[in-house]
DNA sequence: ATGTCTCAGGGACTGAGA
């Protein structure tokens, strides 16, 4: 089966090129991140037409996120457990397989702005609290997936230019202490996992003709459960959705699982 | 290189966030 993650900077502008990757790429699951849409107003209609079920957990102009499956996803939960948040950001759902229930964490993490702000403390509690909440939740769910927007570029080989990032937020050292933490619960990078082409990004800046120049970072990760890796046999971002009209920022992240 | 895109408020443009 094929899961993927695409952060696509408002689900309401997007829904075309959305509609299209499903219909190429028949993913299971798609993970959106950036909905900036109200569940009220998520467009379900067009979603079921396609052939999937969702489930959303939107707000206003900014953050939301929501799981699109071809399967109709079970035990939803919206947020972190214990951790007190107005902004729309994580969305888990468990979907059955052949091979047992898969657990499916789509994350939007903050962004942090720079480091000296207060949106950059807020990111790093955020990401305290999302491990402390996972560690909890991979005992009580062993295939567990986490996808999303990680806005963290987590080694220098993720990043364009790397002395130019560096300390910058995205790539700072306590970002990617926090990301390493994830990692430490068991969960793998599943584009790690197998051989990539050099100078490989999932995100580009809208300005300076970022993607024309490649000037990218890795940031739209799926990290897989210690169980979960084993059966994954492939993990690629799709650049050609960064080139249709009217891209997201974002390029969409797959892996495929036996 | 504060250079693009999206959204809300409010009825043209500005500011916020990314």
């Amino acid at each position: 089966m094929k899961i993927a993650t695409w952060n696509v900077n408002s689900l309401k502008v997007r829904l075309p090129q959305v509609l299209e990757w499903l219909a190429t790429h028949q993913p299971d699951v798609l993970c959106l991140q950036e909905t900036k849409l109200e569940d009220k107003n998520f467009p379900i209609g067009a979603i079921e037409a396609a052939g999937y079920r969702a489930v959303s957990s939107g707000q206003k102009t900014y953050n939301g996120v929501a799981i699109l499956s071809r399967s109709q996803a079970q035990e939803v939960v919206r947020g972190i457990d214990g951790f007190d948040d107005a902004q729309q950001r994580v969305i888990s759902a468990s979907l059955p397989t052949p091979s047992g229930p898969l657990r499916i964490v789509c994350a939007y993490v903050p962004n942090g702005q720079s480091i000296d702000s207060d949106k950059y403390r807020y990111k790093l509690d955020w990401l305290a609290a999302l491990t402390g909440w996972l560690r909890a939740e991979l005992q009580q769910h062993p295939r567990l997936a986490l996808l999303g927007d990680f806005n963290i570029a987590p080694e220098d080989r993720d990043v364009h230019d790397p002395l130019a990032w560096k300390d910058q937020v995205l790539c700072s050292e306590p970002e990617r202490v926090a990301f390493r933490e994830l990692l430490a619960l068991g969960m793998v990078d599943a584009f790690r996992r197998f051989e990539q082409p050099e100078n490989s990004y999932s995100w580009w800046d809208y300005r300076m003709m970022a993607f024309r120049r490649n000037r990218g970072l890795r940031i739209d990760l799926i990290l897989l459960s210690g169980a979960l890796a084993e059966s994954c046999t492939a993990c690629g971002i799709d650049k050609e959705a960064r080139r249709v009209e009217r891209p997201s920022d974002h390029a969409p992240v797959s892996c495929e699982l036996i």
